[in-house]
DNA sequence: TTAATTTGTATGATATATCAAATATATCTG
DNA sequence: CAGATATATTTGATATATCATACAAATTAA
């Protein structure tokens, strides 16, 4: 079993393709000029589709922790984007909602989000996505603990 | 164009698949009850082949920000696992050397890594490899800027 | 050689990641 | 119902990510 440099392991293509991704979906969502991460719109996404969703339901979504996910919406909270209210039937909840300067901007972003899926996925047929989809789901059952 | 819930795409897939590679990397890491991160030994590896290596270039290979890497080396300074000091030649750079603990740490933990590579590509062939390969490339060469 | 530019590293500010622990409320069990 | 357990959220500590800025040293250009 030898060290194989990390630039030659399909680990290190992964992270590079998925960084990649991330920079240029980033730089894209600049341009609308607010202050927004992707993350946080998809954070918007999730809420504006399901708004009594729990912070640990978001997390899991996500692939975050629950505490990113509570300092985020906590961010959004104070940019008013999202409001935050207790929930009436279970005290401990708290019910998150997309306020209309949230809305607007999700009405400029989603677009944005779309297309770059498009450009990212550029001359990769439908079967190729099959296949990677296919591929990455054995490592993440060999994975899975 | 459809909004497609981002469990439905590829970049979902790469991102579970990543974060699950990583999380199982990290706890089998662990188990060498050391405080230590996946990523740190990943720097000392780079370091440990080229001591004269700097922070830019660590940065690209390691796909980190300069300012990452710099905090980075500077724990493992701390840690003793990490040397640094004035390169005679360039005296911006400093050359980086791995102490005999951090070397008594790497050649425990290297092994981890492989074995976690090797569990996460269980039932992967060889040509599904190169497929997935080449799919990412495509994504790599679609995003880059 | 001086002045301008580039390069290598460090630092500051802010956000996010991760783990642990705290708190409040809900639910379950005897 | 009372006590134990589970769930939802928050907070603290520390590391990392990202962007901007600063500074010193090296390199290039006039």
């Amino acid at each position: 079993m030898e060290f194989q440099n990390p630039s030659n392991t399909i680990f290190y293509q992964i992270e590079k393709a998925i960084k990649q991704y991330r920079t240029m979906a980033q730089t894209n969502l600049n341009k609308l000029g607010y202050k927004i991460t992707i993350n946080q719109i998809l954070l918007m996404i999730q809420i504006d589709r399901k708004p009594e969703i729990s912070l640990v339901e978001l997390a899991e979504l996500l692939f975050k922790d629950v505490a990113s996910i509570t300092r985020m919406t906590e961010l959004l909270v104070k940019e008013d984007f999202v409001e935050r209210k207790e929930n009436k039937d279970d005290r401990r909840k708290k019910d998150l909602k997309i306020t209309p300067k949230g809305k607007k901007l999700l009405d400029l972003a989603i677009p944005v989000i779309l297309q770059n899926r498009e450009t990212a996925q550029k001359n990769i047929t439908q079967e190729e996505r099959d296949t990677l989809y296919n591929i990455l789901n054995k490592i993440i059952l060999n994975t899975s603990s």
